[in-house]
DNA sequence: TCGCTCACG
DNA sequence: ACGTACGTGAGCGAA
């Protein structure tokens, strides 16, 4: 059998793959789709043809001599995507690392590097493939030469192959006159101009008739339609021009070794380490070398001894640090005791070469463990996963003894959607662990990468500039939190029931009236359903359209209310519906036993540093609407508590004059309490006491959004005017407040530079929008680099305030308590006895929280419910 | 599971 | 010309 040389034409392959795979980025924000698309076609098509020589050739982005010859035609290919242009030289990079060959030469394109070496292939008795996206190469079939071309059907890749015979089948020209064709019909993609009013239907009647386009133009005058024949007479010189476009050449002068291309072993070391980096975590099975992990999972051990467990601790905690890891309870392990946590083992890493996990199994229990750890916080700084959930088996006190993984990850990069300790293996220690991986082994890895990372992520927070945030604030935010989780707040849960039967009783009614004026009964939760019945059915004038329908969002039902009452009746329903079934009797799922709510804060999702809220989300219960509003009175304080809410008063506009420094806004903070009006009066030049409402509304938008990266259209929707007038807004604001202006503009062209913003305590967002080739994206990266440093302020002010409110309440050994958070609010749950010490450590605790150039103002409220607090 | 809608700051 | 305000979480319907 003769030898088989595989051709990949480089780019083409690339930019299918790009367009084909969903965006995947590694960790280092690298997009890797099109290469991780390229790999995947790459080793389908060596399975498929086995071949002994390998080939992927390039162009090199310069003008090449066939196209320099008419630069007007070729010189306005759209440029690459940002995100597909990154990926060429890694692509490069990884067939160098699996010794591939790859040929690139100034001054010639792919499809001539293609096709020389077709010829020298064929030349050698090769039998040739060549893999390209591009129809262009179907020139260049012969009865060796085949041409693969990767198609996408539903969603599935498959690939048409081409003979010569093949392309006559198909096309019912000759490869050779397949470039006549092209000469004739001309091709947009490739800036092949062809003849005008010439297409595919008339080109291949005159080729298949005359071959060539010189032999057609020597019987012009018999060409049918005559159409065809004027048009070829009037553009021969286009004509021929695109022949030498189209034509692919076969014998460039190149310098190519065969015996370069001879595929050796591709799954190297090299080739591993970039699987690894790029997070090709499917790929790597076909690497038989030892992975990395061997090394490692020849030193775990697992431990039943009790009395070899507490030398293991008791020599961990000579160590700077340990990595600990809680382990599920093994089916087969027989403890003496059972115990509520789940757990039964503990995983211990304090080198590469000390990783254990120790089973809770006969006389040693879980609870020896878990003290067996508390006492090894008490000497060393023990790295976890999830302190704050570990806080409910462990009592540490000291957030300096111990170190979240999952915290210090976010802190550099707090974009990503879960922190799971396999993802910082895989990000922060280049370390793909089999998720499979069960057992012992299990809990061993995770107690290594708990430690491993430990050490790599406090550095890079080093590096980074935010250690100290990581320290100060995160860390002694998480016992806040936990107190806050284990407190809870009370919830009445017979008052909510009753809210809510009340709710369910004019449903019934709206629902009614709703089905009368519509004529039907149908799903009036169902946008698709009341789209049709209002926009179809009732034939009211539709807004916006969505991607599934038409829009029935409240902004648009609003202006049909007034005229339509049935649309009135739609939006109460909604109110009411979305009332009874997330708070009525969405909460009351979530009271327990002790009559409270145990929500969850989460430290570790926002992008801007922000604590979100689930199990229930109490950062979202109804306030702007009195009818949602009445909710609050369902959530007391425990006899003998009353609630005091204290929030911040603008908390992001104050952080934003401080940071910008513009001295107007400055000012304008130290002197008065109405900053909407000061603003209205400043923009629109109207004495003080004589600014209207309206005037004091459009200040105020304005004023939210400058913190929200301001746009035209933004504030024309919220304020219902012309983007020209939105626009004069913002510009007479921004003449008003040109340090506002600067910081801004500055704070976008810094995010542009570093690719990342940053809050007043370090703390860090990446913006990778903004290197987006869409213009959408980077505007988007342009508002979010203006509001991440002024919300994510905020946020850290806030944190700094709960972690002293905290520590003052429970130094004083007091019995008030904090219990919820919402972003610019507390709420603290006060011993009667204790009420105005609180209030005291409140605003001193919030108030100088942080020193800046403007005051920070808490207002606070005090109630028997949360309604009467707020 | 995804998109829509809507509750909050 | 593009089609948007920033940050969240939950419930629902439709596939």
């Amino acid at each position: 059998m003769s030898e088989k040389i595989v051709l990949i034409d480089g780019h083409s392959i690339l930019n299918r793959a790009f367009y084909g795979v969903p965006d995947l980025t590694n960790a280092e924000g690298l997009h890797t789709n099109a290469i991780y698309g390229f790999l995947n076609i790459l080793f389908k098509i060596l399975e498929e043809e086995r071949p002994d020589y390998l080939t992927v050739a390039f162009d090199v982005h310069a003008p090449t001599f066939r196209h320099k010859m008419f630069s007007d035609y070729k010189g306005t290919r759209k440029p690459m995507a940002e995100e597909l242009r990154q990926q060429v030289p890694v692509m490069k990079e990884v067939l160098r690392a699996m010794k591939i060959k790859i040929v690139e030469q100034k001054g010639l394109e792919a499809d001539d590097l293609l096709g020389t070496i077709a010829g020298i292939g064929e030349r050698a008795g090769m039998d040739v493939v060549i893999l390209s996206g591009d129809r262009d190469l179907l020139q260049l079939a012969t009865d060796h030469v085949k041409i693969r071309i990767p198609k996408t059907k539903q969603g599935k890749t498959e690939i048409e192959d081409y003979y010569a015979a093949d392309v006559k089948a198909r096309y019912q020209v000759t490869p050779q006159e397949f470039i006549d064709l092209k000469a004739l019909m001309g091709d947009a993609s490739d800036n092949i101009p062809g003849v005008p009013s010439i297409g595919e239907k008339t080109a291949t009647k005159i080729i298949t008739e005359y071959g060539s386009v010189e032999n057609a133009y020597a019987h012009v005058e018999e060409l049918k339609p005559p159409r065809a024949a004027k048009a070829l007479k009037e553009h021969y010189d286009k004509a021929q021009m695109s022949k030498i476009l189209a034509t692919i050449e076969v014998n460039a002068p190149i310098s190519y070794e065969l015996s370069e291309a001879k595929i050796g072993n591709l799954y190297t070391e090299e080739a591993y380490e970039y699987f690894q980096k790029l997070q090709f975590k499917n790929l790597l099975g076909r690497f038989d070398v030892e992975a990395k992990g061997n090394q490692i999972e020849n030193a775990f051990v697992r431990v039943t001894d009790k009395q070899q467990a507490e030398e293991l601790f008791a020599r961990a905690g000579k160590e700077a640090f340990v990595g600990v890891s809680f382990g599920k309870e093994e089916k087969d392990a027989v403890p003496l005791f059972s115990h509520s946590s789940g757990f039964g083992s503990v995983g211990l890493a304090f080198s590469e070469k000390e990783i254990y996990t120790i089973v809770a199994e006969g006389e040693l229990t879980m609870e020896d463990l878990f003290s067996l750890v508390e006492t090894l916080a008490k000497t060393t700084v023990v790295a976890l996963f999830d302190v704050k959930a570990a806080l409910s088996y462990v009592r540490i006190e000291d957030p300096e003894s111990c170190f979240d993984v999952g915290i210090a990850a976010y802190l550099l990069n707090p974009l990503k959607s879960d922190y799971t300790w396999l993802d910082v293996a895989a990000e922060h220690l280049s370390l793909l662990i089999d998720e499979k991986t069960e057992g012992y082994c299990r809990s061993c890895y995770e107690a290594y990468v708990i430690w491993a990372a430990a050490a790599v992520l406090e550095e890079k927070m080093k590096e980074s500039g935010t250690e100290e945030l990581f320290r100060t604030i995160e860390m002694p935010l998480l016992f806040t939190l936990f107190a806050m989780e284990q407190a809870g707040v009370r919830v009445e849960a017979e008052a909510l029931r009753f809210y809510g039967e009340q709710l369910g009783t004019k449903i019934v009614e709206l629902e009614k009236e709703i089905y009368a004026q519509a004529g039907e009964a149908f799903n009036i939760n169902s946008p698709k359903q009341l789209g049709v019945i209002l926009f179809e059915k009732l034939k009211l004038p539709h807004g916006k359209k969505t991607k599934t329908g038409y829009s029935t969002a409240a902004d648009v039902l609003d202006k049909l209310a007034p005229e339509y009452p049935v649309v009135e009746k739609i939006l109460e329903y909604r109110q009411l519906t979305k009332l009874k079934s997330t708070y009525a009797d969405g909460l009351a799922n979530y009271i327990c036993a002790d009559g409270r709510i145990h929500g969850k804060f989460n430290q570790t999702i926002t992008a801007t540093g922000r604590i979100s809220s689930t199990e229930p989300n109490l950062q979202n219960i109804p306030v702007r609407m009195e009818l949602g509003r009445l909710i609050r009175k369902v959530f007391i304080p425990e006899e003998g508590y009353v609630f005091v809410d204290a929030d911040y008063s603008q908390i992001e506009l104050r952080i934003l004059a401080h940071c910008s420094g513009d001295q107007e806004l400055i000012h304008a903070y130290r002197e008065a309490k109405d900053i909407h009006r000061i603003t209205a009066s400043q923009v629109f030049h109207t004495p003080f006491d004589e600014v209207t409402e309206l005037q004091r509304r459009n200040a105020k938008a304005v004023n939210f959004g400058i913190v929200y990266g301001i746009s035209s259209f933004g504030l024309s929707q919220d304020l219902s005017i012309t983007r020209k007038e939105a626009s004069e807004y913002i510009d007479r604001y921004f003449e008003t407040y040109p340090g506002i202006k600067k910081f801004l503009d500055d704070t976008v062209a810094h995010a542009k530079e570093m690719g990342y913003v940053v809050t007043l305590f370090g703390r860090r967002r990446p913006v990778p929008e903004l290197a987006s080739s869409n213009f959408m994206q980077r505007a988007f990266g342009e508002r979010v680099a203006m509001n991440a440093p002024i919300q994510g302020t905020a946020a850290d002010v806030m944190k700094i305030a709960m972690i002293g409110v905290h520590r003052e309440l429970t130094e004083r050994k007091m019995k008030s308590r904090l219990v919820l958070q919402v972003h610019d609010e507390l709420l603290i749950e006060a011993y009667e006895e204790e009420l105005e010490d609180v209030k005291k450590i409140l605003k001193e605790q919030m108030e100088q929280a942080a020193q800046l150039d403007v005051p920070l103002e808490v207002d606070m409220h005090t109630g028997r419910n949360w309604y009467e607090a707020k």
